[in-house]
RNA sequence: GCCGAAGUGGCGGAAUGGUAGACGCGCCGGUCUCAAAAACCGGUGGGGGCAACCCCGUGUCGGUUCGAAUCCGACCUUCGGCACCA
């Protein structure tokens, strides 16, 4: 921790500006988005916070620098609209009511209320008539009725799925509230269980996922983060023989990328959670079978896929036979097959698959080699062997590549039905029940006789009560509401019971966009007219932890209501930008328990909104995000307090200097090279070399002022470009400074300021001279030097002569404005 | 573990194949002051040299190139995500 920061004397009082300029610009609703507004549109959205109570620091980072690039835009002519709203479902709001009593609707509103006057304090442009609150029934109704367009789409099904169970709670759990595979409330060790949910079917989407040419500019590490999300993989659905057993089930489908090994199966293993383990286990395995699912149960994605834990499994005493070479092979249960991927059982290829060999290795099971190796010498193998070959051990398949092996192998499986080529993915159907309260009730209802039946969409919709127990009965709380559950069938008015499960918040923010257009719209969940005008949004920006889950989500529901003919569009964000993270002064993430949390409410009283907005964006490049500074924020305090007195000197006093002509052309180069370089910057939301710009500008008239070199005129076009440019990062201070100087109100209502190439070219160039790669000087030249001027004057600098004298000059490389390297020979 | 990033002065960072360290913090020196703070001006990667200058230097090791912080390979460390935190 650093000293006691000093304190910056400013020439003026940042509270006073910033209540003035906020209160002025609400009167006069400079920030309200006109939908018919002539100019071209610009939607440019942030990620809606969670109202969690107080608005961090790291609200402000995401917040104040995409409103610096939405007010850009804004100056560029874009009629622009950049919305804010609360993610206002969700567990935390649910704790707070276990653990304090408070109703999850008191706490979320409260805190919404705290937020929503905290965020007025950054000084954005959010139009505040286009607010959205998703916990409320004028949002969430268009939750239900999304979620019944999906249903009769064919979008929504119902099936079964494990959940985290705390069996001392009764509860089931989320991931976030395991620790150590424990109960993080109780302690006790945690299991799963499965339930009827409701699933999207988000795989019917996934090749049109991968798919993103209608994407403009996303991050490229994005899109390989969800190209691997989905993990589209082609390979060879192939059945195994099981009908000695006599089960109605004839046949065990495994799903493999390298049918080419088939010849190498010695074993096959089926996920502990898989439909056949119980029917294919033999008497006297059951013990161990049981124990061992039970034991799995516990067990993580993460642990249970890690290449690094032990693979294990247990045998069901059961065979399956091989149908292109009639072997009849072993069939355990594994924790390393996963339920969710392919069928649910892989066929073990120990040769061939790294987690196939350790399995092998561990229980004994023969490692038969099918692909050789180029350089094998036909000795056994110490790991598993991945790369290309020759087929052997293969029947008449024998001696071709195994790219030749895997076409003629599917080709007969083909032709003899046991099994087609496929195509797997990794992504799974979103499951979004929620056991909660605090989420969208479903709109569904489960009548005796009638079945599943959709809440009719004219009744929406379907509110949740506010009266709910919270006690831990292992169903939804609104399960316990008899007010709630029971109701009639609309089919058949017999008794029927309500589906007491409510939504995963994803839904919500997978459409939030288009009820920000208008959030009171009430013959739809979004006006379509508005949407023709505004969607898709422009820019996106938010943080990349929701590379693959929210962003996904979006994605797909976008498209599955552009299929459904809602929308059309299909896709939600042209363009996005993930911003980084700020730490606490500790180079730590910021957390209540490392005491390193900042509370912007205090700087902000202090220096004002503008030397925050400005320090947030020069800490670094936004998307990498970096560490807070009590100090550090004094560096742009005080170099605001110099741009407020360079801006307030009047320029009249010049009129006594002597004045340079030379300096006035430098002076008229460096505004335009500013200019130049702020306008490219904010483009690319490299606010922090943006800044640094403007620094070096506000250093250099410190200087023309120092020794009266430029004439007022000059002075004063600095002065207002000055305050044009540093408009976006700091609005409050600049309309000041602009009403000051006596300029028509309001400074965000001018044009970002343009430049001229020829007055921002540099008539001088240094022209850096290196012998063998290393520089031995610099020469400053007239920039459009050609190569033989400057080899030649290269060659008369008396550095480089001592570095060539005597020695042939074998070749010389010229990069023109930049430099000569002469190479010896 | 798997997928995706990032490592540069005392600190935040700039430079994306061509002058390493822009800009800022901190520190040192100066001006002003009775003094201090603030403000303003100057200096500031490490080592050597009276100096001109020289050598070293971008996580580690190796490679490509006239030239590498930047490209390639291996490794180390830190961070984000891994499907119920949002």
């Amino acid at each position: 921790m650093t000293s006691n920061p000093r304190p910056v004397e400013l020439r003026y009082d940042p509270a006073a500006i910033d209540r003035k300029w906020q209160e002025r610009w609400e009167k006069d609703g400079i920030h309200r988005v006109d939908n018919e507004d002539p100019r071209p549109k610009w939607y440019e959205m942030t990620m809606y916070p969670y109202p969690s109570g107080d608005l961090h620091i790291g609200h402000w980072y995401a917040m104040a620098p995409a409103d610096c690039h939405a007010r850009f835009r804004r100056m560029q002519g874009y009629n622009v609209l950049h919305p804010i709203g609360f993610d206002a479902f969700g567990l935390p709001a649910e704790n707070a009511a276990i653990s304090r009593g408070i109703h999850p609707h008191t706490w979320t509103m409260d805190n919404i209320a705290n937020m929503r006057r905290q965020l007025r304090s950054i000084g954005a442009v959010y139009d505040w008539e286009r607010e959205i609150v998703c916990c409320l029934p004028e949002f969430y109704r268009w939750n239900q009725w999304l979620f019944l367009q999906f249903y009769k789409a064919g979008l929504a099904y119902r099936g079964r799925a494990p959940v985290v169970w705390c069996p001392s709670c009764q509860t089931v759990l989320a991931n976030e509230q395991v620790l150590n595979g424990a109960c993080e409330r109780c302690g006790a060790t945690i299991t799963r269980r499965d339930l009827e949910q409701w699933f999207l079917r988000i795989t019917e989407f996934a090749d049109r996922l991968l798919d993103f040419q209608g994407l403009e500019d996303w991050p490229e590490k994005i899109l390989t983060m969800q190209t691997n999300w989905i993990g589209r993989s082609e390979g060879v659905e192939i059945s195994f023989d099981i009908k000695e057993y006599g089960l109605e089930t004839k046949e065990l489908n495994t799903f493999t990328t390298r049918i080419d090994t088939v010849f190498g199966v010695t074993f096959i293993v089926l996920a502990p959670e898989h439909p056949l383990v119980e029917q294919l286990t033999a008497g006297d395995q059951r013990a161990a079978v049981a124990d061992y699912i039970e034991q799995a149960r516990r067990a993580s994605e993460i642990e249970r896929l890690s290449t690094e834990t032990e693979k294990t499994g247990v045998p069901l005493g059961s065979y399956a036979v091989n149908p292109l070479n009639g072997e009849r092979v072993p069939i355990y249960t594994g924790d390393y097959v996963l339920m969710g991927y392919g069928s649910g059982a892989v066929m073990g290829v120990p040769a061939h698959d790294s987690r196939d060999f350790a399995f092998a290795k561990k229980y004994g099971l023969p490692v038969r080699i099918v692909i050789a190796p180029i350089t094998w010498d036909g000795s056994d193998l110490t790991e598993a062997y991945l790369d290309d070959g020759f087929m052997t051990n293969s029947g008449k398949y024998e001696g071709m590549t195994d790219e030749e092996g895997k076409q003629a192998i599917a080709d007969d499986i083909e032709k003899n039905g046991w099994g087609r080529r496929t195509v797997s993915y990794r992504v799974r159907d979103w499951i979004i029940s929620r056991q909660r309260y605090w989420g969208t009730p479903i709109p569904m209802v489960y009548c005796a006789e009638c079945g599943i039946v959709p809440v009719p969409e004219d009744t929406l919709p379907v509110l949740l009560p506010p009266d709910a127990e919270f006690k831990p009965t292992g169903e939804s709380p609104l399960a316990a509401n008899a007010d709630f559950v029971n109701t009639t069938c609309p089919q058949c008015n017999g008794p029927a019971r309500r589906e007491t499960d409510t939504m995963d918040t994803f839904f919500d923010s997978s459409w939030y966009m288009l009820r920000y257009l208008d959030p009171n719209y009430d013959e739809g969940p979004f006006d379509p007219d508005l949407a023709r005008r505004w969607m898709p949004v422009d820019q996106y920006t938010g943080g990349a932890e929701h590379a693959v889950m929210h962003l996904l989500y979006s994605r797909f529901f976008v498209k599955a209501l552009h299929d459904m003919g809602v929308l059309d569009f299909d896709e939600p964000f042209l363009r996005l930008y993930n911003q980084g993270v700020i730490l606490g002064e500790d180079h730590e993430k910021m957390s209540k328990s490392r005491g390193n949390v900042v509370n912007p409410d205090e700087v902000v009283g202090q220096l004002g909104a503008d030397a925050v907005r400005c320090f947030l964006m020069f800490i670094g490049p936004w998307d990498q995000g970096g560490p807070w500074s009590d100090v550090g924020i004094i560096g742009t305090a005080r170099w605001l307090n110099r741009v407020w007195d360079l801006v307030e000197r009047d320029p009249s006093r010049l009129d006594a200097g002597t004045l340079d002509p030379e300096s006035v052309r430098q002076t008229q180069r460096v505004l335009h090279q500013t200019i130049r370089k702020c306008y490219n910057d904010l483009d690319q939301f490299k606010f922090n070399t943006a800044i640094a710009a403007l620094m070096e500008f506000s250093n250099h008239l410190n200087r023309v002022w120092a020794d009266s070199s430029v004439d007022p005129e000059t002075w004063r076009q600095c002065a207002e470009n000055f305050l044009l440019l540093l408009a976006p990062m700091a609005p409050h201070f600049t309309e000041e400074l602009w009403e000051r100087k006596g300029l028509p109100y309001s400074i965000h209502q001018q044009s970002f300021p343009a430049w001229d190439e020829g007055l921002a070219a540099n008539d001088m160039i240094t022209l850096v001279v290196q012998v063998n790669g290393k520089v031995r000087d610099r020469l400053n030249v007239p920039a459009d030097i050609d190569e033989a001027a400057a080899q030649a004057q290269a060659l008369t600098s008396p550095r480089v002569q001592s570095y060539t004298q005597g020695k042939a000059v074998a070749k010389t490389i010229y990069v023109p404005g930049r430099l000569v390297n002469l190479v010896l020979g």
